[in-house]
DNA sequence: CCTCCATCCCTGCAACTTCTAGGTATCATC
DNA sequence: GATGATACCTAGAAGTTGCAGGGATGGAGG
């Protein structure tokens, strides 16, 4: 078994999404396992988390959505990012790096 | 008015409570100012998440209380970090590191 | 004196996201 | 024919944050 489960906090699941994303379109199950496959593991997308994060972001319009045939002959589902979710991932990222700044400053303090 | 409100994702509370209590006994409200203090206001402590998240640690017996009275006369309830309370930081620490690994990551895949 | 502001504590409710635990279906492999 | 990987989905529970209120004290300034 994998060293440690590590819950995700609230929002990180939708940064995550459009980042990846950001580097090409793809389906939900291969969104969850790109990142998976990136942290080698340290997190863990579950689907119960992801299929809702997914509708709530086509909802919103950062996504786009339209099913096609994968090469193994099955529906899936392609999200690409819109316009509005490059911007959405911008501040993200830098919510994320006020975020984590912040935070360090506290873990450091005297 | 300060740069950006930055809201706090879930868990990050407890982690900066811990970590403030760490570094020596301290009542809710000046936790609280500590924390804004620490990272030039880009966090703001609501005092409707800050004493809440307060008692769920006493429960959870990461941190004890006591009511004293303040230099100006006032009273004040102490919180202190105990053992449990000790272990529980360390976790958290070690969690973020973690975390903050693998969104980095994500963030810089190709 | 009286008002205002900072200090100091508290609770209820709404809002939101994540996770568990199910369900469905196809395809390849053994 | 069973199993595992692929691929999608939902319902409900659980948990935390934030907003909006309420209360009380003390000092400073008009």
């Amino acid at each position: 078994m994998p060293p440690t489960p590590l819950s995700l906090p609230q929002g990180t699941l939708d940064l995550l999404i459009l980042r990846t994303l950001a580097a090409g379109a793809s389906h939900g199950y291969a969104i969850a396992r790109t990142i998976e496959e990136t942290t080698d593991d340290a997190l863990r997308i579950e689907e119960g988390s992801l299929y809702p994060a997914l509708h709530r972001m086509q909802q919103r319009r950062w996504i786009s959505a339209e099913w096609r045939q994968s090469e193994l002959g099955k529906k899936v589902k392609i999200y690409a990012l819109t316009t509005r979710g490059r911007a959405e991932l911008r501040a993200r990222v830098d919510d994320w790096g006020q975020l984590t700044d912040a935070v360090g400053k506290v873990l450091r303090m005297g």
